[in-house]
DNA sequence: AATCTTATGTTATATTATTACAAACAACAA
DNA sequence: TTGTTGTTTGTAATAATATAACATAAGATT
């Protein structure tokens, strides 16, 4: 991610926090930047490591209380499967994302797909199940390191 | 789970393993057994402390082995939003499982959507993304507890 | 039996996440 | 301003989940 998209991706944050009367602190921003600058998830502990950086003691609570907030306020997602983190690709609302993982280069990639949804929302009603958290995490390989292993 | 169920799922996992040439040793026959005897799903320290009445000294690795024995073969499937596993529903062939764990009773359930499976293929065909492992779980309440919440 | 592979035993440790309680800070009313 | 309340942070300890490393045993194959 670019500087310019980073600020962006903050100045939203912020806005979207000021919207919802939640405080915005530094912390909490610290994570969301530290996120947003990784091209790759992290974990609680390599967030822990990077926040040394800009916090003089920072513990895992530290970490993980900011998480629970920016998950919370639907800034970041959790990839249980991976135990890590990422930021938010579309903040303004709740979504059901999914993510397909590459195993082969770490590549996550948070999309919206509209056949999904309309299946979630199906099985929703057949099931008369009402969803709070979906979990889709797709473990495989990207595009790409299919292509570079074909060669 | 009754008895006859119970031991219907295990000589099942046994025609499969024989089938595959693949050995379900005692332990992890023992761990298949006592998940499938769980109306819960069990994390693999509760699984370790059941073990106790039946293996002498069981340690930490003897459950996740039998448990990376058992993934392997299909024959139990592990839910990462919950740190658990549960022996699998229709381990016959591999499959792309949903499942429904509800928050307020604890119940998992475990569907195979056809809606869910097209919308998978399709993402798939879409982004060019080849999925080894499809980990989908809706967190939420369950059609039971929602009604109880009405009264 | 000799060999090879797979499975298990055992100890230690790595990684992820939470609890508990005190101190600091922000928001707001009197 | 001060007092009060609720929220956020600091800090230490520990819980819960998972793996590494290496030795021994058991099964399969020749």
């Amino acid at each position: 991610m670019d500087d310019k998209t980073l600020s962006q991706v903050l100045e939203r944050a912020e806005s979207l926090c000021r919207e919802r009367g939640v405080r915005l602190t530094e912390q909490r921003k610290t994570v969301l930047r530290l996120l947003s600058m990784s091209d790759k998830p992290l974990s609680a502990y390599e967030l822990l490591d990077r926040m040394r950086g800009v916090f003089k003691n920072p513990a895992p609570p530290t970490v993980y209380r900011a998480l629970d907030f920016l998950l919370e306020q639907g800034l970041v997602h959790k990839l249980e499967s991976l135990h890590a983190y990422v930021g938010c690709a579309h903040p303004e609302h709740p979504h059901a994302s999914q993510f397909l993982i590459c195993d082969d280069c770490g590549e996550v990639a948070e999309v919206e797909d509209p056949g999904m949804d309309k299946s979630l929302n199906a099985l929703r009603k057949t099931f008369g199940f009402r969803t709070k958290r979906p979990v889709m995490e797709l473990l495989g390989t990207c595009a790409q390191c299919i292509a570079k292993q074909d060669k």
